[in-house]
DNA sequence: TCACATTCTGAATACGTATTCTTGAACGTC
DNA sequence: GACGTTCAAGAATACGTATTCAGAATGTGA
């Protein structure tokens, strides 16, 4: 019986009726056109009012041309997206930052068999007016693609490897340095006074993790002979097990740069394994400033990323790129990572060391 | 110059200019209409892939009265989402699921004050064909006026307190046990041996602490004279503080049933500031099961709650509600927990103490 | 009084699709 | 040869809105 209930809808041709004025009228008083009367426009109001009646945003779309959503696409990884607390936090962003304009965020998951067929669904159908664009590793085909379809989109990350020869093609991006970041991570260790600093990197292919070990390469000029640098798969365990052989491999580092809080807990757990304690037989510092820093009791040291920064830049542009208005400033916004030391990078004998 | 690029989008109109038939002929084709002639289908298919023809999903949408997105309103928590594993999970298990259906995600986040304006945009300007809704609160006077729209919805969460007396109004509901998950964790430290065995849980306000609690009380009952119970807000450091005035207190349990694995790590630094060994001085099990848990050398006990479980069934009621079709099964499904048993609650002079 | 600008509003149209209604032809059947 | 029947496909319409165009009413200046 309940479940016969019909749900009606008031359309502006019902306000229109009930307000003895057009439907035109009815939609110019929504927009708040100035060229309807006063008083038409407070009576059809306050039918709008009594008939609670809401603008169909189906119409309102296809008419405008605009389906009013922002578009983020994340490549699921391997063991799902719950131990990444990076787009945890780009999504929270996203919706903190859109709650206060008219639009909404379209999250997608896709894996590499899927992507062709989402690119589709979003773009060509005018699914979504933008999109956010997160990306990792070089030379992604995707972006040639919204290039040529003059796609309304922003990169973060970093375009350098990406960015095409032709210079009139637009290309947003807003990213950190992390050529920087590595490099005042590892330069915080060579200050604290460690001699033999190394860094855990992810996949060799990720822009982030080459960008950092540049950095720390700078870092160390000149302070240590030979770089010590290691890859990992992402994650925790896998970050847990390449630490344990590198704890107790020949050349054991007393301090490790690496490329995320999770990546760092397993540190932290090879390091209990190793009987390593922390930070006086290994300093750790990390990168993301994630919650997970205030779970070592000493405290993690890591590299704030300005998450909400960067989506404050990335939105805006999107939103203006939209609405075709002019874009300000420079075609890549360069967000500056802060150190936060904590206890992990601090070894209480520090004088004794330098 | 380039971004004078003009996007021109192409129709079934054109489709069918090109294919000398009608428009209506082109939408049928889509539509794998059996009443269209299988040489004209052909040609007109033929027509559109080399048009590079994609259907208008805004006009589609107003058509067919249907947005093809589902939504998940998140109320923002007091320190960003970042903290909540819970809510990373359950949307990337979202998006997971709908990856094979046609229908997309939406998701917003809310604070109490624009909850009244996001409801209408999403249901009443029909952005959303039907909403997720994840209640933590007793009493939401959302769920009664998606009742009385007859909108479709599913609820995570325990509807008990909600239900309306009204028989006939659909409430469909997906939850843990959380009673039982309760009884579950606490009963494992009572076999363990434990003689005071407490519980540190989120806001009373909240159903999943009541209920845990009241599994508690039935898992202790008989086995342990007075219960031990405490409350604090969720999040590590808050957890943290109430969990260090407890191990300092009079009464110091020596097991601790906690609310989730943020809480718990919060008790585990807790307990490193009390020089409290785990799991030998103070055990803890926990809930959510999330990466957290392999955080702890020795590894945290935990209850996974089957998130994937419980987002097949929501979302694969809540299609089928939104497509008008029955639903099979009961109102409120139960999904099971499963205790992860790990190091900090099996304690090694176990054989000791019992 | 007439020409004309101004102010408000209604009629008509378009956005791109899905569907209903109608038509035309081909094909028996009586 | 007149009359259903069936099949394929076109014409027309509707979904709810925004916008353009046109018209009525009023005021203004000569």
């Amino acid at each position: 019986m309940s479940s016969a209930k019909k749900q009606i809808r008031v359309t502006q041709r019902d306000i229109a009726r009930l307000s003895k004025v057009s439907q035109a009228t009815v939609s110019r008083v929504l927009a708040g056109d100035d060229r309807v009367d006063i008083l038409t426009s407070e009576r059809v109001k306050q039918v709008m009012r009594e008939h609670n009646y809401r603008p169909d945003v189906l119409a309102r779309s296809l008419r405008s041309r605009r389906s009013g959503l922002i578009g983020l696409v994340v490549k699921r990884p391997a063991g799902g997206l719950h131990d990444d607390p990076f787009f945890a936090n780009l999504a929270s962003e996203i919706m903190d930052f859109l709650s206060s304009t008219p639009y909404h965020l379209c999250m997608e998951m896709v894996t590499d068999r899927t992507q062709e067929a989402v690119y589709d669904e979003l773009l060509r159908a005018r699914r979504v007016d933008g999109l956010i664009l997160v990306e990792s590793e070089a030379r992604d085909e995707r972006i040639q693609r919204l290039q040529a379809d003059c796609f309304p989109f922003v990169l973060i990350g970093n375009p350098d490897e990406i960015q095409n020869a032709d210079e009139d093609d637009q290309l947003w991006s807003v990213d950190n340095d992390n050529v920087a970041a590595g490099e005042l991570a590892a330069k915080h260790l060579v200050d604290a006074g460690f001699k033999k600093i190394g860094i855990l990197a992810g996949p060799p292919a990720v822009t982030v993790s080459e960008d950092r070990i540049e950095g720390y390469r700078r870092a160390i000029a000149g302070k240590q002979d030979t770089p010590m640098i290691w890859h990992s798969d992402f994650g925790l365990s896998a970050a847990k097990d390449t630490a344990v052989s590198i704890l107790c491999g020949e050349e054991r580092p007393d301090a490790l740069v690496v490329l995320d809080d999770f990546m760092a807990m397993g540190v932290v757990l090879a390091a209990r394994v190793c009987h390593a304690k922390i930070p006086d037989d290994l300093a750790i510092v990390s990168f993301n400033d994630s919650s997970l820093c205030h779970v070592l009791d000493c405290g993690l040291t890591s590299t704030s990323l300005n998450i909400r920064e960067i989506v404050q830049v990335a939105c805006g542009r999107l939103l203006r790129i939209i609405e075709d208005k002019p874009v300000a400033g420079e075609r890549r916004v360069v967000v500056p990572t802060q150190l936060k030391v904590r206890g992990s990078s601090l070894p209480s004998r520090e004088f004794v060391k330098a």
